[in-house]
DNA sequence: TACACGATGGTCT
DNA sequence: GACCATCGTGTAA
């Protein structure tokens, strides 16, 4: 990982982190050529006191082990029989983690497109979408750092939200307290952003300054 | 556009 | 055997 990466990481909070995080370029260097995205979309999970999250109480598995690792290691999951991103955001050991839902696609757009044969805004806007959409199917790169591997994060060459909304998280079941707390942000307007009715689409300017 | 629901398969108990 | 940080399709309005 390189050390503009680290310090970017380095700072903050965690959901302060995921809010910075949007605009960030999600890069790619598939088999099959170079994917890239704009994070639209991500929720921040608050570790052991987080009843929404994976690592609840502390709860420690062999799947769950990359969110104790250092900010910046990646984490890949299955649920429903998908493949989902994550980034640990805190320090070794404190498993917060990072899921990023939605990428406005950027490079490789016809890579994704032959991935996955979907229209318009339906490539990219969710988290099982996005991996098929790059590609990605098995948890090879589980527990690496970000740039040590074929996964990267660009934040030199960002977008500026010019809004960003908070919300609830989606698709967590009942848990409590939690369940309802505003760790979902969003890039007001983008239209790849899951579940996001047309009528909040801007298509002008997609909601970056 | 909103909601309901079935398919799905890895992971844990 | 149950759970689940999902997705796609179906229905109705």
């Amino acid at each position: 990982m390189s050390d503009k990466l680290r310090r970017f990481f380095n700072e903050g909070t965690t959901d302060e982190i995921t809010k910075r995080m949007l605009g960030t370029l999600l890069v790619y260097h598939s088999p099959k050529g170079l994917m890239s995205g704009y994070i639209t979309e991500a929720e921040a999970y608050l570790g052991q006191k987080d009843s929404a999250a994976h690592a609840y109480q502390g709860k420690r598995t062999p799947s769950n082990e990359a969110l104790y690792g250092v900010p910046g290691t990646i984490y890949i999951y299955s649920i429903h029989g998908r493949l989902c991103l994550d980034v640990a955001a805190q320090a070794k050991d404190v498993p917060e983690g990072i899921l990023i839902r939605g990428i406005e696609p950027y490079q490789g757009i016809d890579l994704m497109k032959a991935n996955r044969p979907k229209s318009g805004f339906e490539l990219t806007n969710g988290p099982g979408k996005l991996m098929d959409a790059l590609g990605i199917y098995d948890k090879e790169m589980n527990l690496i750092e970000l740039g040590d591997t074929a996964l990267d994060l660009d934040v030199d060459n960002v977008k500026f939200p010019k809004k960003i909304v908070e919300s609830g998280r989606i698709g967590v079941s009942d848990r409590g307290t939690w369940t309802d707390k505003p760790y979902r942000f969003y890039v007001k307007g983008n239209p790849y952003v899951s579940k996001l009715p047309k009528r909040e689409m801007d298509l002008k300017t997609y909601g970056w300054k």
